[in-house]
RNA sequence: GGAGAGGUCGCAUAGCGGACUAGUGCAAUGGUCUUGAAAACCAUCGUGGCAGAAAUGCUACCGUGGGUUCGAAUCCCACCCUCUCCGCCA
Protein backbone atom coordinates (compact mmCIF):
# COMPACT_ATOMS: atom_id res chain seq x y z
CA UNK A 1 0.00 0.00 0.00
CA UNK A 2 1.20 3.56 -0.49
CA UNK A 3 0.78 6.64 1.74
CA UNK A 4 -2.43 8.29 0.02
CA UNK A 5 -0.46 11.74 1.11
CA UNK A 6 2.54 10.53 -1.62
CA UNK A 7 0.13 9.84 -4.45
CA UNK A 8 -2.06 13.33 -3.57
CA UNK A 9 1.08 14.92 -3.72
CA UNK A 10 2.77 12.83 -6.98
CA UNK A 11 -0.11 11.53 -8.85
CA UNK A 12 2.18 11.05 -12.31
CA UNK A 13 5.13 9.11 -10.43
CA UNK A 14 2.19 6.52 -9.07
CA UNK A 15 0.58 6.10 -12.52
CA UNK A 16 4.24 5.86 -14.03
CA UNK A 17 5.24 3.04 -11.86
CA UNK A 18 2.09 1.35 -12.46
CA UNK A 19 1.69 1.83 -15.95
CA UNK A 20 5.59 -0.20 -15.63
CA UNK A 21 4.17 -3.11 -14.07
CA UNK A 22 1.39 -3.44 -16.67
CA UNK A 23 -1.44 -2.59 -13.76
CA UNK A 24 -4.65 -1.02 -14.65
CA UNK A 25 -5.05 1.60 -11.92
CA UNK A 26 -7.62 4.91 -11.87
CA UNK A 27 -5.55 7.39 -10.05
CA UNK A 28 -7.96 10.79 -11.21
CA UNK A 29 -11.14 8.14 -9.87
CA UNK A 30 -9.29 7.47 -6.37
CA UNK A 31 -7.90 11.23 -5.41
CA UNK A 32 -11.64 12.28 -6.28
CA UNK A 33 -12.80 10.11 -3.45
CA UNK A 34 -10.32 11.18 -1.57
CA UNK A 35 -11.42 14.43 -1.89
CA UNK A 36 -15.07 13.62 -1.18
CA UNK A 37 -13.97 11.74 1.97
CA UNK A 38 -11.90 14.26 3.43
CA UNK A 39 -15.22 16.71 2.57
CA UNK A 40 -17.28 14.19 4.23
CA UNK A 41 -14.82 13.77 6.99
CA UNK A 42 -14.95 17.22 8.14
CA UNK A 43 -18.07 17.30 8.59
CA UNK A 44 -18.60 14.36 10.43
CA UNK A 45 -15.54 15.73 12.89
CA UNK A 46 -17.79 19.41 13.70
CA UNK A 47 -20.99 17.23 14.08
CA UNK A 48 -19.49 15.52 16.92
CA UNK A 49 -18.19 18.10 18.17
CA UNK A 50 -21.98 19.46 18.31
CA UNK A 51 -22.86 16.06 19.33
CA UNK A 52 -19.89 16.04 22.28
CA UNK A 53 -21.29 19.31 23.17
CA UNK A 54 -24.97 18.56 23.71
CA UNK A 55 -24.39 15.64 25.53
CA UNK A 56 -22.06 17.27 28.47
CA UNK A 57 -24.71 20.11 28.49
CA UNK A 58 -27.19 16.68 29.05
CA UNK A 59 -29.32 18.59 26.03
CA UNK A 60 -31.28 15.82 24.67
CA UNK A 61 -33.45 17.16 22.35
CA UNK A 62 -30.53 18.75 20.53
CA UNK A 63 -28.42 15.29 21.04
CA UNK A 64 -31.44 13.53 19.21
CA UNK A 65 -31.18 15.55 16.24
CA UNK A 66 -27.60 15.23 15.66
CA UNK A 67 -27.60 12.05 15.94
CA UNK A 68 -30.19 11.15 13.14
CA UNK A 69 -27.86 13.46 10.85
CA UNK A 70 -24.73 12.13 12.13
CA UNK A 71 -25.78 8.40 11.63
CA UNK A 72 -26.66 8.75 7.93
CA UNK A 73 -23.47 10.73 7.30
CA UNK A 74 -21.16 8.10 9.18
CA UNK A 75 -22.73 5.33 7.21
CA UNK A 76 -22.09 7.97 3.54
CA UNK A 77 -18.41 8.45 5.63
CA UNK A 78 -17.11 4.74 6.35
CA UNK A 79 -18.70 3.46 2.12
CA UNK A 80 -16.37 6.22 1.13
CA UNK A 81 -13.80 4.98 3.35
CA UNK A 82 -13.87 1.96 1.93
CA UNK A 83 -13.94 2.86 -2.02
CA UNK A 84 -10.53 4.80 -1.23
CA UNK A 85 -9.15 2.13 0.57
CA UNK A 86 -10.30 -0.65 -2.17
CA UNK A 87 -8.87 1.56 -4.99
CA UNK A 88 -5.37 2.98 -2.96
CA UNK A 89 -5.01 -1.26 -2.50
CA UNK A 90 -4.58 -2.07 -5.80
CA UNK A 91 -2.09 0.48 -6.76
CA UNK A 92 0.95 -1.52 -6.75
CA UNK A 93 4.58 -0.35 -5.30
CA UNK A 94 6.14 1.43 -8.05
CA UNK A 95 9.53 -0.31 -9.05
CA UNK A 96 12.93 1.69 -8.43
CA UNK A 97 15.14 3.88 -10.72
CA UNK A 98 17.16 1.41 -11.40
CA UNK A 99 14.68 -1.16 -12.57
CA UNK A 100 14.59 -1.18 -16.21
CA UNK A 101 11.31 -0.94 -17.65
CA UNK A 102 9.86 -3.54 -19.75
CA UNK A 103 6.89 -5.65 -20.74
CA UNK A 104 8.04 -9.34 -19.25
CA UNK A 105 10.31 -11.74 -18.60
CA UNK A 106 12.18 -11.30 -21.86
CA UNK A 107 13.46 -8.32 -21.37
CA UNK A 108 15.07 -8.95 -17.91
CA UNK A 109 18.86 -8.53 -18.01
CA UNK A 110 21.96 -11.49 -17.18
CA UNK A 111 23.77 -9.15 -14.64
CA UNK A 112 26.06 -11.45 -13.63
CA UNK A 113 26.88 -15.26 -14.73
CA UNK A 114 29.80 -17.31 -12.41
CA UNK A 115 30.75 -20.70 -12.89
CA UNK A 116 31.19 -22.84 -16.14
CA UNK A 117 28.31 -25.43 -17.13
CA UNK A 118 29.96 -28.92 -17.03
CA UNK A 119 30.73 -30.23 -19.74
CA UNK A 120 29.26 -34.10 -20.01
CA UNK A 121 31.02 -36.82 -22.10
CA UNK A 122 27.83 -38.83 -21.60
CA UNK A 123 24.47 -37.68 -22.08
CA UNK A 124 23.09 -36.06 -19.09
CA UNK A 125 20.54 -37.23 -17.23
CA UNK A 126 17.46 -35.28 -15.73
CA UNK A 127 16.60 -35.40 -11.94
CA UNK A 128 13.91 -37.01 -11.89
CA UNK A 129 15.49 -40.37 -14.15
CA UNK A 130 18.64 -40.03 -12.10
CA UNK A 131 16.45 -39.34 -8.98
CA UNK A 132 14.05 -42.87 -9.42
CA UNK A 133 16.76 -44.86 -10.44
CA UNK A 134 18.84 -43.58 -7.13
CA UNK A 135 15.88 -44.18 -5.11
CA UNK A 136 15.51 -40.89 -4.02
CA UNK A 137 12.94 -39.18 -5.88
CA UNK A 138 9.60 -41.25 -5.97
CA UNK A 139 6.78 -39.36 -8.04
CA UNK A 140 4.88 -41.94 -9.16
CA UNK A 141 3.88 -43.55 -5.69
CA UNK A 142 3.19 -39.60 -4.10
CA UNK A 143 0.98 -39.31 -7.02
CA UNK A 144 -0.99 -42.48 -6.12
CA UNK A 145 -1.87 -41.19 -2.75
CA UNK A 146 -1.77 -37.64 -3.26
CA UNK A 147 -1.96 -37.21 -7.54
CA UNK A 148 0.14 -34.96 -9.40
CA UNK A 149 2.57 -32.53 -8.20
CA UNK A 150 3.77 -34.73 -5.24
CA UNK A 151 6.79 -36.45 -4.46
CA UNK A 152 8.72 -38.49 -2.03
CA UNK A 153 11.73 -37.71 -1.15
CA UNK A 154 13.74 -40.81 0.28
CA UNK A 155 17.17 -41.46 1.71
CA UNK A 156 19.71 -39.52 0.45
CA UNK A 157 17.23 -37.60 -1.12
CA UNK A 158 16.24 -36.67 2.22
CA UNK A 159 19.50 -36.16 3.56
CA UNK A 160 19.96 -33.97 1.11
CA UNK A 161 17.43 -31.96 1.58
CA UNK A 162 18.38 -31.47 5.66
CA UNK A 163 21.95 -30.62 4.67
CA UNK A 164 20.98 -27.58 2.69
CA UNK A 165 18.67 -26.61 5.01
CA UNK A 166 21.74 -26.97 8.11
CA UNK A 167 24.38 -25.57 5.81
CA UNK A 168 21.93 -22.52 5.12
CA UNK A 169 20.92 -21.87 8.91
CA UNK A 170 24.87 -22.02 9.94
CA UNK A 171 25.83 -19.23 7.52
CA UNK A 172 22.86 -17.35 8.20
CA UNK A 173 22.89 -17.49 12.00
CA UNK A 174 26.59 -16.97 12.07
CA UNK A 175 25.55 -14.07 10.08
CA UNK A 176 23.33 -12.74 13.03
CA UNK A 177 19.78 -14.27 11.51
CA UNK A 178 17.42 -15.42 13.99
CA UNK A 179 16.29 -18.81 13.18
CA UNK A 180 13.00 -19.40 13.20
CA UNK A 181 9.99 -22.03 12.20
CA UNK A 182 6.95 -20.34 11.45
CA UNK A 183 2.82 -21.40 11.72
CA UNK A 184 2.21 -22.74 7.89
CA UNK A 185 -1.61 -21.86 8.46
CA UNK A 186 -2.48 -17.93 8.86
CA UNK A 187 -5.56 -16.39 9.57
CA UNK A 188 -7.48 -15.68 5.92
CA UNK A 189 -7.58 -11.97 7.08
CA UNK A 190 -3.64 -11.89 7.76
CA UNK A 191 -3.07 -13.19 4.33
CA UNK A 192 -5.38 -10.77 2.88
CA UNK A 193 -3.64 -7.97 4.83
CA UNK A 194 -0.53 -9.09 2.92
CA UNK A 195 -2.14 -8.55 -0.24
CA UNK A 196 -1.23 -12.15 -1.66
CA UNK A 197 -4.96 -12.42 -2.32
CA UNK A 198 -5.72 -9.91 -4.72
CA UNK A 199 -5.98 -10.27 -8.39
CA UNK A 200 -6.05 -13.72 -8.38
CA UNK A 201 -3.89 -14.50 -5.74
CA UNK A 202 -5.94 -16.42 -4.09
CA UNK A 203 -6.74 -19.52 -6.65
CA UNK A 204 -3.16 -20.57 -5.81
CA UNK A 205 -4.00 -21.12 -2.52
CA UNK A 206 -5.14 -23.43 -0.32
CA UNK A 207 -8.03 -22.13 1.85
CA UNK A 208 -9.70 -23.80 5.18
CA UNK A 209 -12.55 -22.34 4.71
CA UNK A 210 -14.26 -23.70 7.98
CA UNK A 211 -11.04 -22.67 10.09
CA UNK A 212 -10.70 -19.49 8.34
CA UNK A 213 -7.10 -20.45 8.05
CA UNK A 214 -4.93 -20.40 4.77
CA UNK A 215 -1.51 -22.89 3.87
CA UNK A 216 1.28 -20.26 3.45
CA UNK A 217 2.73 -20.25 -0.32
CA UNK A 218 6.44 -19.41 1.54
CA UNK A 219 7.50 -18.75 4.85
CA UNK A 220 7.88 -15.09 3.98
CA UNK A 221 3.97 -14.60 4.86
CA UNK A 222 4.09 -15.87 8.23
CA UNK A 223 7.24 -14.20 8.92
CA UNK A 224 7.09 -10.74 7.56
CA UNK A 225 3.14 -10.75 9.37
CA UNK A 226 5.07 -11.53 12.69
CA UNK A 227 5.60 -8.07 13.80
CA UNK A 228 1.78 -6.56 12.16
CA UNK A 229 0.71 -3.77 14.36
CA UNK A 230 3.76 -3.61 16.15
CA UNK A 231 6.58 -0.41 16.82
CA UNK A 232 10.01 -2.56 17.09
CA UNK A 233 13.17 -0.42 18.69
CA UNK A 234 15.38 1.22 16.21
CA UNK A 235 18.53 -0.62 18.22
CA UNK A 236 16.63 -3.84 17.12
CA UNK A 237 17.03 -2.98 13.47
CA UNK A 238 18.36 -4.58 11.38
CA UNK A 239 16.44 -7.19 12.51
CA UNK A 240 16.97 -10.90 10.29
CA UNK A 241 15.01 -13.70 10.38
CA UNK A 242 16.27 -17.31 8.50
CA UNK A 243 12.87 -19.28 8.56
CA UNK A 244 12.53 -22.69 7.72
CA UNK A 245 8.89 -23.93 6.20
CA UNK A 246 6.87 -26.16 4.07
CA UNK A 247 5.29 -24.07 1.28
CA UNK A 248 1.71 -25.39 -0.40
CA UNK A 249 1.40 -23.75 -3.67
CA UNK A 250 -2.33 -25.24 -5.73
CA UNK A 251 -0.06 -23.98 -9.04
CA UNK A 252 -3.31 -23.06 -10.07
CA UNK A 253 -3.10 -21.98 -14.24
CA UNK A 254 0.50 -23.94 -14.57
CA UNK A 255 -1.04 -26.84 -16.49
CA UNK A 256 1.03 -28.67 -18.62
CA UNK A 257 3.92 -26.65 -17.62
CA UNK A 258 6.94 -27.97 -15.55
CA UNK A 259 5.21 -31.29 -15.00
CA UNK A 260 8.11 -33.73 -15.21
CA UNK A 261 9.68 -33.79 -11.76
CA UNK A 262 9.97 -32.31 -8.85
CA UNK A 263 10.64 -28.45 -10.14
CA UNK A 264 7.26 -27.09 -9.58
CA UNK A 265 4.97 -28.90 -7.13
CA UNK A 266 2.49 -28.49 -4.95
CA UNK A 267 3.76 -29.05 -1.27
CA UNK A 268 7.79 -27.82 -1.11
CA UNK A 269 10.66 -26.81 1.58
CA UNK A 270 12.07 -23.62 1.51
CA UNK A 271 14.73 -22.15 3.98
CA UNK A 272 13.72 -18.23 3.44
CA UNK A 273 15.08 -14.62 4.65
CA UNK A 274 13.55 -11.68 5.92
CA UNK A 275 15.11 -8.44 7.23
CA UNK A 276 13.63 -5.53 8.65
CA UNK A 277 15.35 -2.14 7.93
CA UNK A 278 15.65 1.65 8.63
CA UNK A 279 13.63 3.94 5.82
CA UNK A 280 16.24 3.75 2.93
CA UNK A 281 18.35 1.33 4.05
CA UNK A 282 16.68 -1.12 1.82
CA UNK A 283 19.65 -0.98 -1.56
CA UNK A 284 22.33 -1.75 1.21
CA UNK A 285 20.16 -4.91 2.42
CA UNK A 286 19.18 -5.87 -1.19
CA UNK A 287 22.30 -6.39 -2.29
CA UNK A 288 23.44 -8.01 1.25
CA UNK A 289 20.87 -10.69 0.52
CA UNK A 290 21.89 -10.80 -2.65
CA UNK A 291 25.68 -11.91 -2.01
CA UNK A 292 24.59 -14.50 0.61
CA UNK A 293 22.29 -16.20 -1.94
CA UNK A 294 24.97 -15.94 -4.13
CA UNK A 295 27.62 -17.42 -1.46
CA UNK A 296 24.93 -20.31 -0.94
CA UNK A 297 25.20 -21.62 -4.55
CA UNK A 298 28.75 -20.94 -4.96
CA UNK A 299 29.92 -22.73 -1.83
CA UNK A 300 28.09 -25.71 -3.57
CA UNK A 301 29.91 -25.05 -6.83
CA UNK A 302 26.85 -24.83 -8.89
CA UNK A 303 26.77 -22.87 -11.66
CA UNK A 304 24.15 -19.86 -11.39
CA UNK A 305 23.50 -16.43 -13.45
CA UNK A 306 21.94 -13.51 -11.76
CA UNK A 307 19.03 -11.92 -13.45
CA UNK A 308 17.40 -8.56 -12.25
CA UNK A 309 13.78 -8.42 -12.96
CA UNK A 310 12.52 -5.94 -15.76
CA UNK A 311 9.29 -4.17 -14.50
CA UNK A 312 7.11 -6.28 -16.28
CA UNK A 313 8.17 -9.16 -14.51
CA UNK A 314 7.74 -7.53 -10.43
CA UNK A 315 5.13 -9.01 -8.21
CA UNK A 316 2.91 -6.35 -7.05
CA UNK A 317 4.91 -5.08 -3.69
CA UNK A 318 8.13 -5.54 -5.26
CA UNK A 319 10.00 -2.51 -5.94
CA UNK A 320 13.40 -4.65 -7.21
CA UNK A 321 13.73 -8.07 -7.49
CA UNK A 322 16.98 -10.70 -8.38
CA UNK A 323 16.40 -14.03 -9.40
CA UNK A 324 19.45 -16.14 -8.93
CA UNK A 325 19.16 -19.12 -12.32
CA UNK A 326 20.75 -22.43 -11.62
CA UNK A 327 22.24 -24.21 -14.40
CA UNK A 328 20.43 -27.31 -15.41
CA UNK A 329 22.28 -29.67 -17.70
CA UNK A 330 19.21 -31.84 -18.86
CA UNK A 331 17.41 -28.64 -19.92
CA UNK A 332 20.16 -27.13 -21.02
CA UNK A 333 19.68 -23.42 -19.57
CA UNK A 334 19.18 -21.87 -16.21
CA UNK A 335 15.78 -21.99 -14.01
CA UNK A 336 15.09 -19.56 -11.00
CA UNK A 337 16.06 -20.98 -8.02
CA UNK A 338 16.17 -18.54 -5.38
CA UNK A 339 15.43 -14.70 -5.76
CA UNK A 340 15.03 -11.69 -3.21
CA UNK A 341 12.84 -8.87 -3.39
CA UNK A 342 12.85 -5.35 -1.77
CA UNK A 343 9.19 -3.90 -0.67
CA UNK A 344 10.77 -0.81 0.33
CA UNK A 345 7.57 0.53 2.80
CA UNK A 346 4.75 -1.20 1.19
CA UNK A 347 4.04 -4.34 3.11
CA UNK A 348 5.00 -2.10 6.28
CA UNK A 349 2.49 0.52 5.67
CA UNK A 350 -0.16 -2.55 4.71
CA UNK A 351 1.17 -4.61 7.89
CA UNK A 352 1.41 -1.73 9.84
CA UNK A 353 5.02 -2.19 10.86
CA UNK A 354 7.03 0.78 12.23
CA UNK A 355 10.42 1.31 14.09
CA UNK A 356 10.72 4.44 16.92
CA UNK A 357 13.58 6.35 16.13
CA UNK A 358 13.92 9.60 18.38
CA UNK A 359 10.57 9.87 19.65
CA UNK A 360 8.97 9.69 16.04
CA UNK A 361 7.20 6.47 14.33
CA UNK A 362 8.12 5.96 10.72
CA UNK A 363 7.79 2.51 8.91
CA UNK A 364 10.39 -0.07 8.40
CA UNK A 365 11.54 -1.49 4.56
CA UNK A 366 10.98 -5.11 4.21
CA UNK A 367 12.89 -7.57 1.90
CA UNK A 368 12.78 -11.15 1.38
CA UNK A 369 14.73 -13.81 -0.15
CA UNK A 370 15.42 -17.37 -0.52
CA UNK A 371 18.12 -18.95 0.84
CA UNK A 372 17.46 -22.63 -0.07
CA UNK A 373 14.51 -24.74 -1.01
CA UNK A 374 13.74 -27.95 -2.62
CA UNK A 375 14.80 -26.67 -5.96
CA UNK A 376 19.03 -26.66 -5.26
CA UNK A 377 18.84 -30.04 -4.92
CA UNK A 378 17.72 -30.57 -8.94
CA UNK A 379 20.64 -28.27 -9.14
CA UNK A 380 22.93 -30.27 -7.21
CA UNK A 381 21.67 -33.56 -8.88
CA UNK A 382 22.63 -32.65 -12.20
CA UNK A 383 25.22 -30.58 -12.10
CA UNK A 384 26.93 -33.02 -10.00
CA UNK A 385 25.54 -36.75 -12.02
CA UNK A 386 28.13 -39.23 -12.92
CA UNK A 387 28.23 -41.65 -15.96
CA UNK A 388 27.01 -44.73 -13.98
CA UNK A 389 24.31 -42.21 -12.67
CA UNK A 390 25.66 -41.67 -8.93
CA UNK A 391 25.67 -38.21 -8.04
CA UNK A 392 28.87 -36.39 -6.00
CA UNK A 393 27.85 -34.71 -2.94
CA UNK A 394 29.18 -31.34 -2.88
CA UNK A 395 32.12 -31.10 -0.52
CA UNK A 396 29.97 -28.94 1.87
CA UNK A 397 27.18 -31.15 2.46
CA UNK A 398 29.27 -33.91 3.01
CA UNK A 399 29.18 -34.03 6.81
CA UNK A 400 25.40 -33.70 6.68
CA UNK A 401 25.05 -36.56 4.35
CA UNK A 402 27.41 -38.66 5.59
CA UNK A 403 28.82 -39.67 2.25
CA UNK A 404 30.53 -38.17 -0.95
CA UNK A 405 29.01 -39.84 -3.73
CA UNK A 406 24.95 -40.98 -3.65
CA UNK A 407 25.14 -44.59 -5.39
CA UNK A 408 22.34 -46.64 -6.55
CA UNK A 409 22.09 -49.55 -3.65
CA UNK A 410 20.50 -51.89 -6.11
C1' G B 1 -14.27 -31.17 24.00
C1' G B 2 -16.17 -29.34 29.29
C1' A B 3 -15.84 -25.47 33.45
C1' G B 4 -14.07 -20.84 34.98
C1' A B 5 -11.14 -16.09 34.73
C1' G B 6 -9.55 -12.24 31.78
C1' G B 7 -8.09 -8.83 27.32
C1' U B 8 -7.38 -0.71 29.21
C1' C B 9 -1.32 3.98 26.74
C1' G B 10 5.98 0.18 25.98
C1' C B 11 5.00 -3.00 30.75
C1' A B 12 1.92 -3.41 35.24
C1' U B 13 -2.61 -1.86 37.22
C1' A B 14 -7.25 1.46 38.43
C1' G B 15 -11.78 2.68 36.21
C1' C B 16 -17.78 -0.79 35.54
C1' G B 17 -23.25 5.10 32.01
C1' G B 18 -22.02 12.03 32.23
C1' A B 19 -15.22 16.00 35.67
C1' C B 20 -12.33 9.68 31.57
C1' U B 21 -9.76 15.70 28.69
C1' A B 22 -8.48 7.44 30.65
C1' G B 23 -5.85 7.92 36.85
C1' U B 24 -1.48 5.59 39.27
C1' G B 25 3.27 2.89 39.38
C1' C B 26 7.45 1.16 36.48
C1' A B 27 10.31 1.91 32.25
C1' A B 28 11.97 5.73 28.78
C1' U B 29 13.69 10.89 27.56
C1' G B 30 15.52 15.83 29.16
C1' G B 31 17.22 18.53 33.40
C1' U B 32 18.93 19.73 38.72
C1' C B 33 22.44 17.82 42.18
C1' U B 34 27.46 14.99 41.77
C1' U B 35 34.66 14.53 40.21
C1' G B 36 31.71 10.57 37.66
C1' A B 37 27.70 7.49 38.70
C1' A B 38 23.66 5.78 41.72
C1' A B 39 19.81 7.71 44.59
C1' A B 40 16.61 11.76 45.14
C1' C B 41 13.99 15.72 42.97
C1' C B 42 11.74 18.55 38.68
C1' A B 43 9.82 18.20 33.77
C1' U B 44 8.30 15.49 29.36
C1' C B 45 6.06 11.11 27.82
C1' G B 46 0.13 6.69 23.39
C1' U B 47 -1.42 6.08 18.01
C1' G B 48 -3.94 7.56 13.63
C1' G B 49 -6.92 11.14 10.77
C1' C B 50 -8.43 16.12 9.32
C1' A B 51 -7.64 21.54 9.28
C1' G B 52 -3.44 25.07 9.76
C1' A B 53 2.65 28.35 7.51
C1' A B 54 3.04 27.36 12.66
C1' A B 55 1.56 27.54 17.70
C1' U B 56 -2.51 24.78 18.01
C1' G B 57 -7.47 22.98 17.39
C1' C B 58 -10.97 19.22 16.34
C1' U B 59 -11.86 14.02 15.91
C1' A B 60 -11.37 8.71 16.39
C1' C B 61 -9.18 4.67 19.06
C1' C B 62 -9.76 0.94 26.05
C1' G B 63 -9.23 -7.27 21.87
C1' U B 64 -12.56 -7.09 16.95
C1' G B 65 -17.37 -6.14 14.83
C1' G B 66 -22.38 -4.84 15.65
C1' G B 67 -26.26 -2.78 19.00
C1' U B 68 -28.74 0.25 23.11
C1' U B 69 -28.32 5.65 24.68
C1' C B 70 -28.79 12.67 24.10
C1' G B 71 -24.03 10.50 26.02
C1' A B 72 -20.33 3.98 26.30
C1' A B 73 -13.73 1.86 28.46
C1' U B 74 -18.28 1.17 31.41
C1' C B 75 -24.66 -1.91 29.41
C1' C B 76 -26.33 -5.84 25.49
C1' C B 77 -25.08 -9.43 21.33
C1' A B 78 -21.58 -12.07 18.26
C1' C B 79 -16.71 -13.31 17.28
C1' C B 80 -11.26 -13.57 18.23
C1' C B 81 -7.32 -14.27 21.60
C1' U B 82 -4.85 -15.38 26.43
C1' C B 83 -4.66 -17.83 31.20
C1' U B 84 -6.28 -21.73 35.02
C1' C B 85 -8.57 -26.51 35.96
C1' C B 86 -10.65 -31.24 33.92
C1' G B 87 -10.71 -34.74 29.74
C1' C B 88 -8.09 -36.55 25.34
C1' C B 89 -3.50 -36.74 22.73
C1' A B 90 1.45 -36.47 19.92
Amino acid sequence: MLDIKFIRENPEAVKKGAKAKNVDIDVEGLLKKDEEYRKLDLEAQSLREERNKAAKERNIEKGKEIKEKLDSLEKNLSEKQEEVKKLLLQIPNPPKEDVKVGKNDTENDIVKTWGEPPKFDFQPKDHLTLGEALGIIDVERASKISGARFYFLKNEGALLEFALREFAFELLIKEGFTPVIPPVMIKTEVMKGLGYMENGGDEDMYIFEKDGLVLVGTSEQSIVSMHKDEVLDVKELPKRYVGFSTCFRREAGSYGKDTRGILRAHQFDKVEMVSFVKQGEDDKEHEYLLSIEEKLLQSLGIPYQVVKMCSGDLGFPAARKYDLEAWIPSEGKYREVTSTSTTTDFQARRLNIKYREEGKNEFVNILNGTAFSTRPLIAIIENFQQEDGSIQVPEVLQKYVGKKVIKSSK
